[in-house]
DNA sequence: GATGAATGAGCTTTCATTCAT
DNA sequence: CATGAATGAAAGCTCATTCAT
């Protein structure tokens, strides 16, 4: 009985956690960190402002678990996807494709991401820059693994990496700022093009 | 004599503005805007807190101005650059080696646009991004141009002008948080290469 | 029955309140008043946040009854013990004893008292020194006793009985601060010699 | 001239620093240091709230100042009193004269010594206990001179100087609450001879 | 009765901005 | 013109108290 109470207390506090992060999320991405105080958050989270706190024990704490909680959101996609390819090209398409659709789909979190986050707060600074590096890492391993195997004609698989990741990066922010290329698949498309050509895939086959 | 007065008046008004921008490019760099209270930027110009505000209205005014006279610094750089040249690759590889060397030289301008501003302030975060914007819309009328010379095969010229000024970003940035790639100059010499290969030039010849 | 019940009830009732007093007590004595948050209170006692309202109203009722509670202590005690003699010097000595027992005994109640306590909130405060008047009043009393059967030199009683509390109160703070005097027995047949002395009752033999 | 004005400014900050601890005091003295919000006592003072905080650095710097100052003025009159004597009783007595006098004269001082701070916090708890303890220490040292001189039967000179303040601490704590006794000077008479018979002073002619 | 999550008033502290000197 | 002390609104956070379960 006691057992059970726990398990269901704890799923209402895991719910409710996760209804303060959906507040903080939007409210976030449309007000940035520090243009949302902690009483706004409360009320776009229908609570009081006490009880922020009792799930999460600072401005800060929230706001990295809402980070952390993305980071976790976006590498399990990327990852599963991954798993579906063995080619290294195929491979990285995936990561890409991925990428592309989760932003897509939550652009919430690509605000927080690209827009609203960054410059705020050097802990928040790294833990973003860090995610990103996690793309680029996984990039410049298939980018490796392409180059031992011949395909790739460039030596420096970072540069090639940080090139790859900053150009959809850009796309994606442009994107979120002006609304353009409004067909954003299309422009997917292309931008896949430029990258394979930019790594040398063209003289492949 | 009355004009002569206000004429050394204005200039050494405009002296004092440039003395207090410098100032405050350096400690915002350093610290961030939020990081960076009014008092300390005082500070470190020499002057009194209220002095500041005798030649900017707010914080957000100097700020803006800070982003603009860097704005203005970048762009006619570049704009000398470019007109050395006539034709379009030429021209697309000056603005970037302009643009390479100015946040080079001046990491301060550097960190202020791609570290310390973003996601600050709504303000700051379009002033940003219209610099950003400016830069593709160079390359993209570089691009339309050599489209229309029949040089590119790729017909949505946004998407590439945005993938090329996105992998230098995404190059700078790491640079700047990581100290890689540490020969950077070697680096841009492969960016600019992954480049022209993603735009299709590399068919051309 | 409905008679038993409600008087099973009230001890039952009682019985809670006592723990509760318990745990505040230690917890108090530990940490001040201001120092203890209701919730670690509760925690302390090892029930609802919510139950220690359902006994007292609220922190301060709280408070006025473990100072009300020692109070009853520790005159029952000093009461009990005065009744055992006639002699007015025996009475005083029996009464200081008493009360240095019952604080060496309860150290708890020793903190509460002279160390946490006072200086927190004037009603309590006052309470406080309501006791510590209690104490002095029965001083003066047996003074006055003695001044009438012509075995005191001193007029001024209030005056003598304060000396005698006051001097007692700050060995035993002394003691509790800084665990000295080491031999608190011994020190207290000194201090007993003291007052005795100070009273006039060396020449009384 | 800029020293001039340094000087003027620095006398100025002292003043207004003066100012602020008188506000302080008094408020404290009356509603304690917890019950005292910032902004109540910034009004007391006439000033902003962050007024406050350009010349004490938080809440407990500014009451630690208090404690600090007063302890600086009790010490330092206490000590050129001491100096007029060379006996050991004359000096305990100039000790306890200049004390008394204190207290009488700076209510305020007594209050927040003796009523409101102990309890509190226990940065100033500790604070006052050493300044307490000072005062035991000076009598006991006193004490020990006139035992080497054979003048006194006691033999611990801790317990003897306890009481010896303790005696005096209680009278001004009860004259503080009560207002008794209404002749002090009388009582204070009493008192030291009270505590001169205790120490066995009486046998000494 | 018992619970403990929820409340929100109130705290200390910061800092952009003002203005008397 | 320049100063920097003064301002006070607003922030993050705490905790005594309440009340739906």
């Amino acid at each position: 009985m006691a057992y059970r109470e726990t398990e269901r207390t704890q799923e209402k506090m895991a719910r409710k956690k996760r209804d303060i992060i959906k507040a903080a999320r939007e409210i976030f991405a449309e007000k940035g960190y520090q243009g949302t105080s902690m009483k706004a958050l409360a009320q776009k989270a229908k609570i009081a402002t006490g009880t922020v706190y009792l799930y999460f024990s600072n401005k800060e704490v929230l706001m990295s678990s809402i980070v952390d909680e993305m980071f976790r959101e976006l590498l399990t996609i990327i990852k599963n996807e991954r798993e579906k390819y063995c080619d290294g090209f195929d491979k990285l398409q995936a990561s890409m494709d991925a990428c592309f659709r989760v932003f897509m789909k939550e652009k919430t979190m690509a605000r927080i991401f690209l827009v609203q986050v960054p410059g705020v707060n050097s802990t928040f600074q790294k833990k973003l820059h860090q995610i990103e590096n996690e793309l680029v890492l996984w990039t410049q391993k298939d980018l490796e693994e392409l180059k031992a195997e011949g395909r790739l004609p460039e030596k420096d698989t970072l540069v090639s990496a940080l090139a790859f990741v900053g150009s959809f990066r850009q796309v994606l922010f442009h994107y979120l700022m002006e609304g353009e290329p409004q067909d954003l698949e299309t422009a997917y498309i292309d931008l896949k093009k430029y990258n394979l050509r930019g790594l040398g895939h063209g003289h492949e086959s």
